[in-house]
DNA sequence: AGCTTGATCGTCT
DNA sequence: GACGATCAAGCTC
């Protein structure tokens, strides 16, 4: 059987825990059964040195998970409809996380199709995407601060197939202006469940940082 | 108390 | 390629 992923692999820095959260297994029990996706899409955010991240700027009721222990998932609601869910990173009291943008369905894909509709049945777009992602999984507010490394939780992370270094690549944050510079976003080389890059967001020049 | 913006997605042109 | 949905956090006044 799988093996859950060791909190060590989180705890050191953002970087390292992205890449290494890249091939990891998510598994979320949904009514419709239980959904297994391999990660190839991920972010790192940190705290008050990253103009990025939510911590930028202290803590707060709804950011206070991002600065608790690793392996608890930080799930926020964004643009008044969705969700986007993060693994907490570093050490307790220091802020930290990985947001989870993308993945491949290993799990039957018949009862992910009847969770995203909107992907008219293209395997690919099951999980492509952050808040996609959380919809497939049924991850929302009640999800804030659940431990993915708990074997009891409804939802774990689990160790998966290795993605070699070769295939790993690395680029500028999706929608975030602030740190632009910062190549912070992990994927694994043609996935199809990867966001295609948006030209038009690209901002290499901004005054952040 | 009111205003702006957002780690987005689906639909329409 | 562009836009509207829809709401809470975090500012500003």
């Amino acid at each position: 059987m799988a093996s859950l992923l060791s909190a060590d692999a989180l705890r050191d820095d953002v970087l390292g825990a992205a890449r290494r959260l890249l091939g990891t297994e998510l598994v979320a029990e949904v009514p419709e059964g239980e959904v297994r996706l391999r990660l190839v899409e991920v972010e790192a955010y940190r705290g008050a040195d990253d103009p990025g991240s939510h911590c930028h700027r202290g803590r707060t009721a709804r950011n206070a998970v991002m600065w608790g222990p690793a392996g608890r998932l930080y799930v926020y609601f964004v643009y008044g409809m969705h969700f986007c869910a993060n693994v907490v990173c570093l050490q307790d009291g220091v802020a930290g996380a990985v947001l989870l943008r993308a993945g491949e369905v290993l799990s039957d894909t018949g009862p992910a199709h009847v969770r995203r509709p909107t992907a008219r049945g293209r395997d690919a777009e099951l999980a492509r995407g952050p808040a996609r992602l959380c919809t497939l999984l049924g991850l929302d507010r009640q999800h804030n601060g659940v431990d993915v490394l708990d074997p009891t939780s409804s939802v774990r992370l689990e160790v998966g197939e290795a993605v070699a270094d070769a295939d790993v690549r690395t680029g500028p944050r999706v929608g975030v202006a602030a740190g632009q510079q910062r190549p912070w976003r992990f994927w694994v080389a043609g996935s199809p469940a990867v966001t295609p890059y948006k030209a038009g967001r690209a901002r290499p020049d901004g005054p952040d940082w």
